[in-house]
DNA sequence: TGCAAAGCGGAGAGAGTCTCCGTATAGTTC
DNA sequence: GAACTATACGGAGACTCTCTCCGCTTTGCA
Protein backbone atom coordinates (compact mmCIF):
# COMPACT_ATOMS: atom_id res chain seq x y z
CA UNK A 1 0.00 0.00 0.00
CA UNK A 2 1.32 3.53 -0.98
CA UNK A 3 2.55 5.88 2.15
CA UNK A 4 -0.41 8.15 1.30
CA UNK A 5 -3.50 5.39 1.08
CA UNK A 6 -1.79 3.69 4.84
CA UNK A 7 -1.61 7.50 5.95
CA UNK A 8 -5.67 8.10 4.99
CA UNK A 9 -6.74 4.83 5.82
CA UNK A 10 -5.31 5.29 9.67
CA UNK A 11 -7.04 8.47 9.69
CA UNK A 12 -10.17 7.51 8.62
CA UNK A 13 -9.95 4.64 11.60
CA UNK A 14 -9.56 6.90 14.09
CA UNK A 15 -11.90 9.32 13.02
CA UNK A 16 -14.66 6.56 12.31
CA UNK A 17 -13.82 4.66 15.82
CA UNK A 18 -14.89 8.36 17.53
CA UNK A 19 -17.45 9.12 15.60
CA UNK A 20 -19.46 5.42 16.22
CA UNK A 21 -18.17 5.35 19.86
CA UNK A 22 -20.28 8.88 20.50
CA UNK A 23 -23.53 8.44 18.37
CA UNK A 24 -23.76 4.87 16.99
CA UNK A 25 -23.45 2.90 14.00
CA UNK A 26 -26.66 4.61 12.15
CA UNK A 27 -26.15 8.12 13.30
CA UNK A 28 -23.19 8.18 11.77
CA UNK A 29 -23.13 9.21 8.22
CA UNK A 30 -20.29 8.13 5.60
CA UNK A 31 -19.46 11.24 4.60
CA UNK A 32 -19.27 12.86 7.80
CA UNK A 33 -17.03 10.43 8.25
CA UNK A 34 -14.95 11.32 5.08
CA UNK A 35 -15.34 15.11 6.18
CA UNK A 36 -13.90 14.47 9.25
CA UNK A 37 -10.92 12.36 7.62
CA UNK A 38 -10.35 14.76 5.56
CA UNK A 39 -10.86 12.26 2.27
CA UNK A 40 -13.40 12.19 -0.48
CA UNK A 41 -16.02 9.71 -0.54
CA UNK A 42 -14.12 7.92 -3.34
CA UNK A 43 -11.25 7.63 -0.90
CA UNK A 44 -13.17 6.06 1.76
CA UNK A 45 -14.77 3.84 -0.07
CA UNK A 46 -11.70 2.03 -1.88
CA UNK A 47 -10.62 1.50 1.67
CA UNK A 48 -14.37 0.01 3.13
CA UNK A 49 -16.29 -0.74 0.63
CA UNK A 50 -19.52 -0.61 2.82
CA UNK A 51 -19.98 1.34 6.08
CA UNK A 52 -20.20 -2.07 8.02
CA UNK A 53 -16.63 -3.13 6.79
CA UNK A 54 -15.15 0.55 8.10
CA UNK A 55 -17.10 -0.93 11.59
CA UNK A 56 -15.48 -3.88 11.54
CA UNK A 57 -12.31 -2.16 11.06
CA UNK A 58 -12.96 0.11 13.91
CA UNK A 59 -13.62 -2.78 16.35
CA UNK A 60 -10.68 -4.57 15.30
CA UNK A 61 -8.78 -4.70 18.75
CA UNK A 62 -11.44 -6.21 20.69
CA UNK A 63 -10.18 -9.92 20.04
CA UNK A 64 -7.39 -9.52 22.13
CA UNK A 65 -9.56 -7.83 25.00
CA UNK A 66 -12.00 -10.44 24.87
CA UNK A 67 -9.53 -13.23 25.73
CA UNK A 68 -7.95 -11.47 28.15
CA UNK A 69 -11.62 -11.20 29.81
CA UNK A 70 -12.22 -15.01 29.84
CA UNK A 71 -8.49 -15.43 31.44
CA UNK A 72 -9.24 -13.50 34.09
CA UNK A 73 -12.51 -14.61 35.13
CA UNK A 74 -11.78 -18.30 34.86
CA UNK A 75 -8.55 -17.87 36.90
CA UNK A 76 -10.64 -16.10 39.76
CA UNK A 77 -10.79 -17.63 43.08
CA UNK A 78 -14.24 -18.26 43.87
CA UNK A 79 -17.52 -20.78 42.66
CA UNK A 80 -18.21 -21.07 39.26
CA UNK A 81 -21.10 -18.81 39.68
CA UNK A 82 -18.88 -16.20 40.27
CA UNK A 83 -16.64 -16.77 37.60
CA UNK A 84 -19.50 -16.85 34.97
CA UNK A 85 -20.88 -13.85 35.93
CA UNK A 86 -17.90 -12.64 36.02
CA UNK A 87 -17.24 -13.60 32.35
CA UNK A 88 -20.63 -12.63 31.56
CA UNK A 89 -21.10 -8.79 32.78
CA UNK A 90 -17.54 -8.43 31.08
CA UNK A 91 -18.49 -9.63 27.76
CA UNK A 92 -21.96 -7.87 27.94
CA UNK A 93 -19.64 -4.88 28.37
CA UNK A 94 -18.00 -5.21 25.64
CA UNK A 95 -20.23 -5.63 23.42
CA UNK A 96 -22.38 -2.13 24.43
CA UNK A 97 -19.11 -0.17 24.56
CA UNK A 98 -20.08 1.14 21.04
CA UNK A 99 -23.66 1.95 20.15
CA UNK A 100 -25.10 -0.70 18.04
CA UNK A 101 -22.22 -2.61 18.64
CA UNK A 102 -23.99 -5.56 20.21
CA UNK A 103 -26.91 -5.98 17.89
CA UNK A 104 -25.02 -6.13 14.70
CA UNK A 105 -22.17 -8.15 16.20
CA UNK A 106 -25.19 -11.05 17.88
CA UNK A 107 -26.87 -11.22 14.65
CA UNK A 108 -23.56 -12.39 12.55
CA UNK A 109 -23.11 -15.40 15.62
CA UNK A 110 -24.68 -17.80 12.51
CA UNK A 111 -23.46 -15.91 9.51
CA UNK A 112 -19.75 -17.04 7.74
CA UNK A 113 -20.76 -14.64 5.20
CA UNK A 114 -20.94 -11.44 7.72
CA UNK A 115 -18.35 -8.58 8.13
CA UNK A 116 -17.95 -9.72 11.68
CA UNK A 117 -17.41 -13.44 11.03
CA UNK A 118 -13.63 -12.88 12.36
CA UNK A 119 -15.27 -11.34 15.42
CA UNK A 120 -18.25 -14.04 16.09
CA UNK A 121 -14.98 -16.99 15.84
CA UNK A 122 -13.63 -15.34 18.88
CA UNK A 123 -16.71 -14.98 21.15
CA UNK A 124 -17.69 -18.38 19.85
CA UNK A 125 -14.32 -19.39 21.05
CA UNK A 126 -14.29 -17.62 24.27
CA UNK A 127 -17.98 -18.80 25.79
CA UNK A 128 -16.42 -22.67 24.43
CA UNK A 129 -13.31 -21.97 26.49
CA UNK A 130 -15.61 -20.90 29.75
CA UNK A 131 -18.10 -24.00 28.94
CA UNK A 132 -14.85 -26.63 29.39
CA UNK A 133 -13.59 -24.85 32.54
CA UNK A 134 -16.78 -24.57 34.01
CA UNK A 135 -18.14 -28.07 32.95
CA UNK A 136 -20.15 -29.81 35.61
CA UNK A 137 -21.19 -26.39 37.17
CA UNK A 138 -22.95 -25.91 34.04
CA UNK A 139 -26.51 -27.04 32.90
CA UNK A 140 -26.34 -30.39 30.91
CA UNK A 141 -25.65 -29.50 27.13
CA UNK A 142 -25.21 -26.07 27.14
CA UNK A 143 -23.63 -24.54 23.65
CA UNK A 144 -21.29 -21.75 23.13
CA UNK A 145 -23.72 -20.70 20.43
CA UNK A 146 -26.63 -20.32 23.41
CA UNK A 147 -24.35 -18.14 25.70
CA UNK A 148 -23.46 -16.00 23.23
CA UNK A 149 -27.03 -15.75 21.58
CA UNK A 150 -28.61 -15.07 24.94
CA UNK A 151 -25.64 -12.68 26.23
CA UNK A 152 -26.21 -10.72 22.58
CA UNK A 153 -29.16 -10.17 23.27
CA UNK A 154 -29.43 -9.23 26.70
CA UNK A 155 -26.60 -6.62 25.41
CA UNK A 156 -28.56 -5.64 22.51
CA UNK A 157 -31.41 -4.70 24.41
CA UNK A 158 -29.34 -3.24 27.13
CA UNK A 159 -27.50 -0.76 24.42
CA UNK A 160 -30.89 -0.26 22.95
CA UNK A 161 -32.79 1.17 25.82
CA UNK A 162 -29.34 2.89 27.45
CA UNK A 163 -30.03 0.70 30.62
CA UNK A 164 -28.10 1.19 33.47
CA UNK A 165 -25.01 -0.68 34.73
CA UNK A 166 -27.68 -2.89 37.76
CA UNK A 167 -30.53 -3.50 35.04
CA UNK A 168 -27.95 -5.03 33.23
CA UNK A 169 -26.32 -6.88 35.71
CA UNK A 170 -29.90 -8.20 37.50
CA UNK A 171 -30.55 -9.35 33.93
CA UNK A 172 -27.24 -11.50 33.85
CA UNK A 173 -27.69 -12.66 36.82
CA UNK A 174 -30.85 -14.59 35.61
CA UNK A 175 -29.63 -16.24 32.32
CA UNK A 176 -26.32 -17.10 34.91
CA UNK A 177 -28.36 -19.00 37.37
CA UNK A 178 -29.95 -20.44 33.86
CA UNK A 179 -27.14 -21.78 32.78
CA UNK A 180 -25.62 -23.27 36.20
CA UNK A 181 -26.91 -26.59 36.32
CA UNK A 182 -30.20 -26.83 38.59
CA UNK B 1 -63.48 10.44 8.63
CA UNK B 2 -64.91 10.64 5.06
CA UNK B 3 -65.47 7.22 3.73
CA UNK B 4 -62.59 7.43 1.20
CA UNK B 5 -60.64 8.65 3.23
CA UNK B 6 -61.55 5.28 5.67
CA UNK B 7 -61.31 2.57 2.47
CA UNK B 8 -57.93 4.01 1.85
CA UNK B 9 -56.89 3.58 5.64
CA UNK B 10 -58.00 0.21 5.71
CA UNK B 11 -56.38 -0.82 2.42
CA UNK B 12 -52.73 0.66 3.57
CA UNK B 13 -53.01 -1.44 6.45
CA UNK B 14 -54.02 -4.54 5.08
CA UNK B 15 -51.35 -4.35 2.28
CA UNK B 16 -48.91 -3.15 4.74
CA UNK B 17 -49.15 -5.68 6.93
CA UNK B 18 -48.60 -8.51 4.15
CA UNK B 19 -45.89 -6.59 3.37
CA UNK B 20 -43.92 -6.21 6.51
CA UNK B 21 -44.92 -9.67 7.67
CA UNK B 22 -43.25 -11.74 4.63
CA UNK B 23 -40.04 -9.16 4.21
CA UNK B 24 -39.56 -7.06 7.64
CA UNK B 25 -39.42 -3.94 8.99
CA UNK B 26 -36.74 -2.45 6.99
CA UNK B 27 -36.91 -3.92 3.71
CA UNK B 28 -40.25 -2.24 2.99
CA UNK B 29 -40.35 1.26 1.72
CA UNK B 30 -43.65 3.67 2.22
CA UNK B 31 -43.54 3.99 -1.30
CA UNK B 32 -43.93 0.57 -2.01
CA UNK B 33 -47.16 0.21 0.61
CA UNK B 34 -48.20 3.34 -1.04
CA UNK B 35 -48.18 1.35 -4.72
CA UNK B 36 -49.49 -1.77 -3.35
CA UNK B 37 -52.53 0.57 -2.16
CA UNK B 38 -53.15 2.29 -5.03
CA UNK B 39 -52.73 5.71 -3.11
CA UNK B 40 -49.92 8.66 -3.23
CA UNK B 41 -47.52 9.02 -0.81
CA UNK B 42 -49.42 12.04 0.52
CA UNK B 43 -52.56 10.04 1.07
CA UNK B 44 -49.86 7.23 3.04
CA UNK B 45 -48.43 10.11 5.35
CA UNK B 46 -51.73 11.91 6.29
CA UNK B 47 -53.06 8.80 7.40
CA UNK B 48 -49.76 7.44 9.02
CA UNK B 49 -47.07 10.18 9.52
CA UNK B 50 -44.10 7.98 10.26
CA UNK B 51 -43.42 4.30 9.00
CA UNK B 52 -43.43 3.21 12.71
CA UNK B 53 -46.68 4.81 13.26
CA UNK B 54 -47.99 2.70 10.47
CA UNK B 55 -46.57 -0.47 11.46
CA UNK B 56 -47.71 0.22 14.84
CA UNK B 57 -51.55 0.34 13.37
CA UNK B 58 -50.68 -2.92 11.48
CA UNK B 59 -49.77 -4.47 15.00
CA UNK B 60 -53.19 -3.42 16.07
CA UNK B 61 -54.85 -6.97 16.89
CA UNK B 62 -51.88 -8.15 19.14
CA UNK B 63 -53.20 -7.01 22.47
CA UNK B 64 -56.36 -9.23 22.77
CA UNK B 65 -54.00 -12.34 21.92
CA UNK B 66 -50.88 -11.62 24.58
CA UNK B 67 -53.64 -11.00 27.12
CA UNK B 68 -55.61 -14.69 25.76
CA UNK B 69 -52.22 -16.67 25.42
CA UNK B 70 -51.47 -15.39 29.06
CA UNK B 71 -55.05 -17.01 30.48
CA UNK B 72 -53.85 -20.27 28.72
CA UNK B 73 -50.99 -20.89 29.88
CA UNK B 74 -51.75 -19.57 33.71
CA UNK B 75 -54.94 -22.24 33.46
CA UNK B 76 -52.72 -25.22 32.65
CA UNK B 77 -52.34 -27.96 34.65
CA UNK B 78 -48.86 -28.64 35.86
CA UNK B 79 -45.98 -27.19 37.68
CA UNK B 80 -44.86 -23.74 37.51
CA UNK B 81 -42.24 -24.24 34.90
CA UNK B 82 -44.75 -25.55 32.84
CA UNK B 83 -46.78 -22.42 32.80
CA UNK B 84 -44.15 -20.12 32.93
CA UNK B 85 -42.26 -22.08 29.94
CA UNK B 86 -45.78 -22.43 27.83
CA UNK B 87 -46.12 -18.49 27.97
CA UNK B 88 -42.49 -17.29 27.56
CA UNK B 89 -42.57 -19.43 23.99
CA UNK B 90 -46.14 -17.71 23.26
CA UNK B 91 -44.94 -14.31 24.18
CA UNK B 92 -41.31 -15.11 22.22
CA UNK B 93 -43.58 -16.27 19.24
CA UNK B 94 -46.05 -13.38 19.11
CA UNK B 95 -42.99 -11.19 18.93
CA UNK B 96 -41.09 -12.79 16.02
CA UNK B 97 -44.37 -12.58 13.86
CA UNK B 98 -43.28 -9.63 12.18
CA UNK B 99 -39.83 -9.50 11.28
CA UNK B 100 -38.37 -6.37 12.49
CA UNK B 101 -40.81 -6.09 15.26
CA UNK B 102 -39.59 -7.85 18.60
CA UNK B 103 -36.08 -5.53 18.73
CA UNK B 104 -38.28 -2.46 17.88
CA UNK B 105 -41.13 -3.18 20.42
CA UNK B 106 -38.63 -4.33 23.45
CA UNK B 107 -36.54 -1.12 22.83
CA UNK B 108 -39.65 0.47 23.35
CA UNK B 109 -40.58 -0.55 26.45
CA UNK B 110 -39.32 2.35 28.99
CA UNK B 111 -40.09 5.13 26.35
CA UNK B 112 -43.35 6.46 27.50
CA UNK B 113 -43.18 8.24 23.83
CA UNK B 114 -42.80 5.76 21.72
CA UNK B 115 -45.18 5.12 18.99
CA UNK B 116 -45.38 1.12 20.51
CA UNK B 117 -45.90 2.96 24.30
CA UNK B 118 -49.35 0.43 24.82
CA UNK B 119 -48.47 -2.29 23.26
CA UNK B 120 -45.44 -2.18 26.00
CA UNK B 121 -47.68 -1.35 28.66
CA UNK B 122 -49.68 -4.19 27.42
CA UNK B 123 -46.98 -6.77 27.64
CA UNK B 124 -46.00 -5.51 31.09
CA UNK B 125 -49.44 -5.91 31.97
CA UNK B 126 -49.04 -9.32 30.89
CA UNK B 127 -46.00 -10.38 32.57
CA UNK B 128 -47.25 -8.68 35.78
CA UNK B 129 -49.48 -11.25 35.98
CA UNK B 130 -47.39 -13.95 35.60
CA UNK B 131 -45.74 -12.98 38.23
CA UNK B 132 -48.45 -12.72 40.53
CA UNK B 133 -49.56 -15.65 39.85
CA UNK B 134 -46.75 -17.71 39.72
CA UNK B 135 -44.76 -15.53 42.49
CA UNK B 136 -43.29 -17.95 44.90
CA UNK B 137 -42.01 -20.51 42.71
CA UNK B 138 -40.17 -17.06 40.97
CA UNK B 139 -36.74 -15.85 41.64
CA UNK B 140 -37.39 -12.89 44.97
CA UNK B 141 -37.95 -9.67 43.33
CA UNK B 142 -38.06 -10.23 39.82
CA UNK B 143 -39.61 -7.66 37.78
CA UNK B 144 -42.12 -7.68 34.84
CA UNK B 145 -39.83 -5.14 32.94
CA UNK B 146 -36.77 -7.77 33.23
CA UNK B 147 -39.35 -10.42 31.88
CA UNK B 148 -40.14 -8.30 28.98
CA UNK B 149 -37.05 -7.33 28.67
CA UNK B 150 -35.29 -10.70 28.43
CA UNK B 151 -37.80 -12.47 26.26
CA UNK B 152 -37.75 -9.66 23.81
CA UNK B 153 -34.03 -9.84 23.82
CA UNK B 154 -33.84 -13.42 22.97
CA UNK B 155 -36.89 -13.14 20.15
CA UNK B 156 -34.79 -10.08 18.45
CA UNK B 157 -31.77 -12.61 18.26
CA UNK B 158 -33.88 -15.64 16.98
CA UNK B 159 -35.94 -13.13 14.44
CA UNK B 160 -32.80 -11.38 13.33
CA UNK B 161 -30.84 -14.56 12.73
CA UNK B 162 -34.17 -16.39 11.45
CA UNK B 163 -33.30 -19.62 13.99
CA UNK B 164 -35.37 -22.38 13.75
CA UNK B 165 -38.16 -22.75 17.09
CA UNK B 166 -35.79 -25.42 18.83
CA UNK B 167 -33.32 -22.52 18.79
CA UNK B 168 -35.55 -20.55 20.32
CA UNK B 169 -37.00 -22.96 22.77
CA UNK B 170 -33.82 -23.91 24.43
CA UNK B 171 -33.11 -20.22 25.03
CA UNK B 172 -36.40 -19.63 26.93
CA UNK B 173 -35.85 -22.90 28.63
CA UNK B 174 -32.53 -21.24 30.23
CA UNK B 175 -34.16 -17.99 30.91
CA UNK B 176 -37.56 -19.57 32.44
CA UNK B 177 -34.56 -21.34 34.88
CA UNK B 178 -32.62 -18.40 35.53
CA UNK B 179 -36.56 -16.87 36.55
CA UNK B 180 -37.80 -19.79 38.84
CA UNK B 181 -36.45 -19.56 42.26
CA UNK B 182 -33.01 -21.48 42.90
C1' DT C 1 -77.65 21.28 -7.17
C1' DG C 2 -74.10 24.01 -5.06
C1' DC C 3 -70.45 24.54 -1.97
C1' DA C 4 -67.07 24.26 1.75
C1' DA C 5 -64.38 20.99 4.04
C1' DA C 6 -61.84 17.00 3.68
C1' DG C 7 -59.05 14.15 1.10
C1' DC C 8 -56.03 12.96 -2.85
C1' DG C 9 -51.52 12.26 -5.19
C1' DG C 10 -47.29 13.22 -7.25
C1' DA C 11 -43.37 16.28 -7.75
C1' DG C 12 -39.61 17.22 -5.16
C1' DA C 13 -36.74 18.45 -0.84
C1' DG C 14 -33.35 16.54 1.99
C1' DA C 15 -30.40 12.92 3.64
C1' DG C 16 -27.99 8.66 2.96
C1' DT C 17 -25.10 5.07 0.58
C1' DC C 18 -22.23 4.12 -2.90
C1' DT C 19 -20.05 4.70 -8.08
C1' DC C 20 -17.56 6.68 -11.88
C1' DC C 21 -13.89 8.73 -13.85
C1' DG C 22 -10.79 12.61 -14.80
C1' DT C 23 -6.84 14.31 -12.16
C1' DA C 24 -2.84 14.03 -9.08
C1' DT C 25 0.91 11.75 -6.91
C1' DA C 26 4.14 8.01 -5.10
C1' DG C 27 7.66 5.21 -6.16
C1' DT C 28 10.55 2.94 -9.65
C1' DT C 29 13.76 2.92 -13.48
C1' DC C 30 17.26 4.86 -16.21
C1' DG D 1 16.76 14.16 -11.29
C1' DA D 2 13.54 13.28 -15.09
C1' DA D 3 10.22 10.30 -17.16
C1' DC D 4 6.86 6.99 -16.59
C1' DT D 5 3.24 3.97 -14.79
C1' DA D 6 0.53 1.98 -11.35
C1' DT D 7 -1.89 3.55 -7.62
C1' DA D 8 -4.66 6.67 -5.15
C1' DC D 9 -7.47 10.82 -4.79
C1' DG D 10 -11.93 13.41 -4.58
C1' DG D 11 -16.19 15.19 -5.74
C1' DA D 12 -20.17 15.24 -8.79
C1' DG D 13 -23.96 12.64 -9.20
C1' DA D 14 -26.90 8.19 -9.54
C1' DC D 15 -30.01 5.90 -6.90
C1' DT D 16 -33.00 5.04 -2.88
C1' DC D 17 -35.47 6.25 1.10
C1' DT D 18 -38.48 9.14 4.22
C1' DC D 19 -41.38 12.74 4.39
C1' DT D 20 -43.68 17.64 2.74
C1' DC D 21 -46.15 20.90 -0.04
C1' DC D 22 -49.82 22.36 -2.59
C1' DG D 23 -52.95 22.47 -6.62
C1' DC D 24 -56.72 19.52 -7.85
C1' DT D 25 -60.71 16.28 -6.83
C1' DT D 26 -64.25 14.24 -4.23
C1' DT D 27 -67.58 13.83 -0.53
C1' DG D 28 -71.50 14.74 2.04
C1' DC D 29 -74.47 18.24 3.81
C1' DA D 30 -77.91 22.05 3.12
Amino acid sequence: MRADAQRNRDRIVEVARALFRSKGFDAVSMDEVAKGAEVGAGTLYRHFPTKESLYDAVLEAWADRVNAAVDRALTLDGPAREQLLSWLSDYAAMLTEHKGAAARITAALGDPGSPFAAKCQTYLGANQRVIEKLDSALRPGVEAMQISRLVGGVAAVVDNSELPADAAASMLAIVADGLLAS
